[in-house]
DNA sequence: CTGATGTCGACTGTCGACAATTTCTTGACA
DNA sequence: TGTCAAGAAATTGTCGACAGTCGACATCAG
């Protein structure tokens, strides 16, 4: 039945949305670092483990490749994606960038509303933030109170260069192996963020993610240097 | 610097890969309204008509859907995109923000001499400003400026984005059929942008910019909403 | 020993064929 | 005449195979 020979980290599939669900698979082990970044993504290799063709993998490894975890070179194959320290920092620069003006439409037009699910979001936060908790776990959280104040935002575009942004990000941080700060700080400092928010108090919300951010490119970047030769 | 003892070397022989020479070809004919929006990109027949496979057919159109161009429904193919006109005015407003962001970093931390190129596209741009120039042609001399300035903001990020938006803006310029304002308009409202850029003027760089892609979007939206059922 | 050249294995690039799904057609029936 | 269901046609989804390309290692001249 199955070959025993494969050193496979994946389970077979069925036979439905294929493409998807090998992405999302591929995605998985890349952000969880069972796949480090540039090793080798095989189709030949990937597609017997999953017991599916090559067909739908090279469209998974496409796929993961417009949203930044792969890297593809012509008449080599795929790559987990390594980002550099330099990359690192023009993403959070661009994060920024990002999360400034679209947290500023929030201020100007989102319901007050719209808030109420980022309160909601800084519990589940605080509830995830002990060294118990899978580290994956709480950067996702905090993924997650970003993405919503983004989607607040009413702009869909924002949201999607948001997405890429975040996985890059998730990848980074799991190569450092350890979240970029105190659990509970992270927490804390999305306080200021909200309350700027409910406030609708541009400067204040302004510098509140600027600070955010900023101290997290800070740390991210710093410890990410320390890995590279 | 230069190896002299190269008598002859060759020119890095472009021979880029089917899928690649499909997409550009698809990309071309989706730019140049030979396929209009919502029209059907049946993999079959494009195949055929290329002399292909399917396979490339299918990549091709991968890689146009990341770019924007193209549309992809699970189980019922690829159809060129139609953009509403809310998407469009969302497009803009992330120009706008991307933009202003990539300007400001030019004010502060660019070399004069990447201004200089800014001239020199200035002065194509004035050359192809005429009514009996192709509006492809003018299209993209605008945008190449565009294109410039952000590079020369050094952050590749930002360069990567403009150019997805960059690519949809045309389809929708496109699509309406004629351009946005006057040709020479659209040339003598760039002064003012590399004007300010050259004074390391942070304010009057962002008020140029907003000013100029502002009326391209006021004015492109309103058309593009002409045209909407 | 060093550097260039030949050979080999592994992988990707592309293909044609078949299976699964959707869409179109048609005709029965109210 | 309109509706709907069943079958037909067309299109996408997946597959296995083969050819083209790249990198590594062995081989050989200097």
């Amino acid at each position: 039945m199955d070959k025993p020979d494969s050193p496979a980290h994946f389970s077979p599939l069925g036979r439905d949305g294929l493409v998807d669900r090998v992405a999302n698979l591929l995605g998985e082990a890349i952000i969880r670092g069972k796949l480090k970044p540039g090793s080798r993504l095989s189709e030949s290799v990937i597609a017997r483990d999953l017991g599916v063709s090559r067909a739908p993998v090279r469209e998974a490894a496409r796929l993961l490749e417009s949203s930044g975890l792969v890297d593809y070179q012509p008449n080599r194959g795929f790559f987990v994606r390594k980002i550099s320290a330099r990359e690192l920092d023009d993403l959070y620069e661009l994060r920024i960038v990002i999360e400034v003006s679209a947290a500023l439409r929030v201020v100007r037009e989102a319901p007050d509303a719209a808030l109420e699910t980022l309160d909601d979001q800084i519990g589940e936060l605080r509830r995830v933030s002990s060294d118990e908790v899978d580290m994956l776990t709480q950067m996702e959280a905090d993924m997650e109170f970003h993405r919503r104040m983004i989607a607040a935002s009413g702009n869909p575009r924002f949201s999607a260069i948001f997405d890429q942004l975040a996985k890059e990000t998730e990848l980074c941080v799991m190569v450092i192996g350890r979240l970029y700060g105190d659990p509970q700080w992270i927490a804390d400092t999305h306080v200021p963020i909200l309350d700027a928010l409910r406030a609708r108090d541009e400067t204040a919300t302004r510098s509140a993610i600027e600070y955010h951010i900023g101290e997290a490119r800070r740390l991210v970047t710093q410890q990410f240097r320390l890995l590279e030769e």
